[in-house]
DNA sequence: CATAAAGTATCACGTTACGTTAGAGTCAAA
DNA sequence: TTTGACTCTAACGTAACGTGATACTTTATG
């Protein structure tokens, strides 16, 4: 299938696959010689996911690490759409019960406080992002596994051996305040090692924290060196990320 | 109340706040002396209604006009809220099911087509803006009927029969094809005489076609000439605003 | 086969709706 | 009074296309 089939079929523009594909996120099977795309039935699957992902207000730069995660699998991916559809529908039975309160308010009949007025309306940021990460990683997690995968066996061992005494380390400090000198010193640390595996900007450190507190895996992982270290290192991580910039 | 509590309270940022004030859509009934804005429980009520529309797809520009459009109504809104939340909520029922067959057919127990991926899934613009056009009306007619009211009884009298004219000489040629050199020839008159009332780009010349054919009003009045001229201009409307640009 | 219309490509500026950062002023509580 | 939270304006940046232009390709028809 060309473009205007594709976009037709499905309700977008074109612009829209040409952007899709210049971004590689929806890349077409085959190009012809002229250079027409050509898009496989495997490419429609895809766009299936993309523009679900959309739909929940991802955008595209999250979807693509999603269904590019080595991880990502498509039979699970419509399990979750699923779900969360059913939460959206129960979301818009609630939506449509306060614009019916918001009616009788109007007409005098009931009273109705202003928190009231947006009970079931959620304008925050996207609710459904936590939901993916859990069940797709994080690509810099995933790049990062990757880069130690492919150490040697004596790099694998000496970074091994920092982890592990900084785990120590934090776990030794986690009773005191998480933006403490000492905390903050060790936070450092673990900050630069990891950014001697794989870049990570403080956003993604910051993200990185909340995924040890949300990825039941790696709470295990890191609690086995003292009762509440996820957390800990979580909250310190975030202090340190939001440190007044120098 | 202030913009962070308004904030927090509806899940929004203050960035859009002080957007919105901004652009126009919703400005803040007071501003202390420091420059503070302070909303007030009506601008809440009109808050709703600018992100009930903002989630249905529109643009904060139309949102404005719709907002503030002399025959804006905060209840009938409402209904339209309503009953567009019960139509998405059948819809997304739909889309549940779609998602449920994708999953059948991935585990290989049916068959399915491409088209049917993407049932219930509808990502073509705004579908309701038709809805809020037809409750509403079109500020450009708006501003136009406005201006003829401000008119000398003359000048009103001399438009009158200038449109009288036109509406009677496209009548008579509404057996003609929409792109007929006579028929695109009454047109362009019909365009320059509008354009004397008030500014029409080609796009919203072309809309306005539209709005004859939806909006009963209208296409009861220009019926009176002709039968089916309504839907005449329209088509030759479209046809004059899609020609080549020179 | 020739032609015209429809389809397709790339390029690049424009649009919309904020997000983000910076620097300065204001408010409220301790 | 001090400090931290809040608020303001200004302005650049971002994401995701929309739009218009120009040139090449494909398809259907006479």
């Amino acid at each position: 299938m060309r473009v205007k089939e594709v976009a037709d079929l499905v309700g977008i523009s074109v612009r829209t696959l040409h952007h899709y594909d210049e971004i590689g996120l929806l890349v077409p099977d085959q190009v012809t010689e002229s250079g027409y795309r050509i898009y496989s039935d495997e490419n429609l699957a895809t766009l299936q996911q993309i523009l679900f992902f959309k739909e929940l207000g991802f955008p595209l730069k999250k979807i693509k690490e999603i269904i590019q995660s080595p991880s990502f699998d498509q039979y699970e991916a419509l399990q979750l759409h699923r779900e969360i559809l059913i939460k959206k529908r129960d979301q818009l039975n609630q939506m449509i019960h306060t614009v019916e309160k918001t009616i009788l308010h109007l007409k005098g009949e009931i009273e109705m406080a202003n928190e009231e007025r947006f009970e079931g309306f959620d304008f925050r940021k996207n609710p459904y992002e936590e939901e993916a990460r859990k069940r797709w990683g994080d690509q810099t997690v995933d790049r990062s596994n990757e880069v130690i995968r492919n150490m040697s066996k004596e790099e694998q061992k000496a970074f091994a051996q920092s982890f592990d005494a900084i785990y120590r380390n934090l776990a030794s400090l986690r009773h005191l305040p998480p933006d403490s000198e000492k905390a903050q010193a060790a936070i450092k640390e673990w900050y630069e090692l990891l950014n001697k595996i794989n870049y990570y900007s403080l956003e993604m450190f910051k993200a990185l924290g909340q995924i040890y507190v949300d990825d039941q895996r790696f709470t295990k992982n890191i609690d086995q060196y003292g009762e509440g270290l996820a957390q800990f290192m979580c909250e310190a991580m975030a202090v340190f990320a939001d440190q007044p910039k120098k």
